[in-house]
RNA sequence: CGGGGUGUAGCGCAGCUGGUAGCGCGCUUGGUUCGGGACCAAGAGGCCCGGAGUUCAAAUCUCCGCACUCCGACCA
């Protein structure tokens, strides 16, 4: 009976993927469509996610000097057009205010896709010395980018996000700051949320419009198809070019400075939903939960079970660690059911007996796992189990990851490896564009990125046949 | 942007050989329950996605839009 309601409410993950998926960001009060097409809104428990990994990211890029700022959401169509690269990237999606009231614009305006322009015409006004560097700003805010097809947190019109944006006196700096950045994604995807990554460069075809290099952390989903989970990139000099920003070198000559951005998304949330999940819906890593502990009073109408309920409460919450009691005259089952859709990492029951016993009962969201927590030493266990449940997401999910590489020396070998397993395929790749796309046409499969962690698993590209220069990772991508 | 599917109460759906709406869950109130989605009773809630058309009469038939969804192409 209790069964055949829970499949009523969310699509097995088996049966439908992409439904399952869709499923759990409405029935977990993620996010609810807005009145404009593509336009998503963030619900207080979505929103209460992005809030926790927000204030996570943002220490982190304190910690290394970053400062945040906010620039305004309209860029001038000819300031936008400044940089040819990027205009011809971003062209396709721009959406144009046109109107001022009632009076048409002298010159349209671009809701942000993104906001090198506004930093680099910013740039350009305040720089003057090298004194002044390097600058790192980031902001927190949201950009719109007129997508085809949307899907909630994947891809939609509107998305939020931080976008960081430096500058540099040395190319080196840069390019160090580049890849900070991107080890600061890394740690951020696998120590807080729980997602191993594979940290690489993207091909000149994948990388950001106007860019010298994109470096990006993929992840897998349980679908075994490739997430981008954040991407740092280097600019050299190209924009401060395109925007005149300049300063006074130590030389006492005029220079171009060196530029970076990186930028991580609401996409996030998305990649945890297909990370972690399963049929019972929501599994939230204790790091980003906005309820790590859910109290649900057992039997609450016998005496003394109420009162016993919130004071372990206020013991939990004494710890630091963010917890709710749920006193509401739903069923146990219920309560069960819906604190394992929302994905809260830790569930305490608590009812006569377990008072009787001076304990209560602990469950993990993650594998069910049941644990009899005695209340006097709820200041160690239950900080523990939260523990747990984080490492316990990691490691499948890390098992997960390890187990869908498959090398292949061939395409038709990488396209079989991928049709019958899906996850990443590493081939060898001589690095020319024509090879993408015949892994594209053929095989379904773009590349995700060249690995750092470089392999020799044969000499010759698995395309075309002649000299390999690389390794490289292919997958189906979201 | 191409190809399918779907729009009727908050959710899931029925009604579709025309006669202006119904079921289950949820919600509200009262009571009984309570160790995995409880039960009884009484309620509240809908210009049937929008716009044209056909008709005495449209949720139902015909066009045209829009939205959501799935699969591709494109992108975070």
């Amino acid at each position: 009976m209790a069964k055949e309601k829970k499949v009523e409410q969310i699509t097995d993950m088996e049966e439908d993927f992409a439904q399952w998926y869709t499923d759990i960001c409405r029935k977990a009060e993620l996010v609810e469509y807005a009145s404009v097409k593509g336009f998503t809104i963030l619900r207080p428990y979505g929103y209460a996610i992005w809030e926790n990994m927000q204030q996570i990211m943002d220490a982190e890029f304190k910690k290394t000097g970053h400062v945040n700022v906010a620039m305004p959401v309209l860029i001038p169509e000819s300031l936008l057009k400044k940089e040819g690269e990027l205009v011809n990237g971003f062209a396709p999606e721009v959406a144009w205010v046109t109107m001022g009231g009632s009076e048409e614009l002298e010159e349209r305006l671009a809701f942000r896709p993104t906001s090198e322009t506004m930093f680099c015409d910013h740039w350009s006004q305040v720089l003057h010395s090298y004194r002044e560097l390097p600058m790192l700003y980031n902001q927190w805010c949201s950009v719109i980018r007129w997508e085809k097809t949307t899907r909630p947190f994947l891809r939609s019109r509107e998305f939020w996000w931080q976008e960081g944006h430096t500058i540099h006196e040395t190319a080196e700096e840069a390019e160090a700051e580049t890849e900070q950045q991107l080890n600061c994604y890394a740690d951020f995807f696998e120590n807080v949320l729980a997602i191993p990554v594979v940290r690489g460069r993207k091909t000149d075809k994948e990388k950001f419009a106007g860019a010298e290099a994109t470096y990006t952390v993929e992840c897998l989903m349980k679908d075994h198809k490739a997430l981008q989970g954040a991407t740092s990139h280097y600019f050299g000099d190209k924009f401060s070019r395109a925007y005149d920003v300049t300063f006074t070198g130590r030389d006492n000559k005029l220079q171009y400075p060196f530029q970076t951005s990186w930028g991580s998304t609401t996409r996030m949330i998305g990649a945890v939903i297909m990370a972690h999940g399963d049929n019972n819906g929501l599994v939230l890593p204790p790091k980003i939960a906005p309820i790590q502990v859910i109290i649900v009073p057992v039997a609450a109408h016998k005496p003394g079970v109420t009162e016993k309920a919130e004071e372990l409460l206020k013991k939990v919450s004494s710890l630091g660690i963010r917890a709710k009691a749920d006193f509401s005259d739903n069923s146990l089952g219920w309560k069960c059911a819906q604190y394992e859709m929302k994905g809260v990492p830790l569930r305490l029951e608590l009812g006569p007996r377990d008072i009787e016993n001076n304990s209560c009962v602990a469950v993990r969201r993650d594998n069910g796992e049941k644990t009899v927590v005695p209340l006097d030493e709820l200041d160690t266990c239950i900080p523990a189990l939260l523990d747990k449940v984080q490492q316990g997401l990691y490691d499948s999910a890390r098992m997960n990851l390890e187990q869908h590489i498959f090398p292949a020396q061939t395409i038709e070998e990488a396209k079989q490896l991928q049709e019958e397993h899906g996850g990443f395929i590493k081939t060898m790749w001589c690095g020319d564009e024509q090879c993408e796309l015949a892994m594209k046409e053929k095989a379904g499969m773009s590349s995700r990125c060249i690995p750092f962690a470089q392999e020799h698993l044969g000499d010759v590209c698995a395309c075309c046949g002649k000299p390999a220069k690389t390794m490289i990772y292919w997958g189906v991508a979201y």
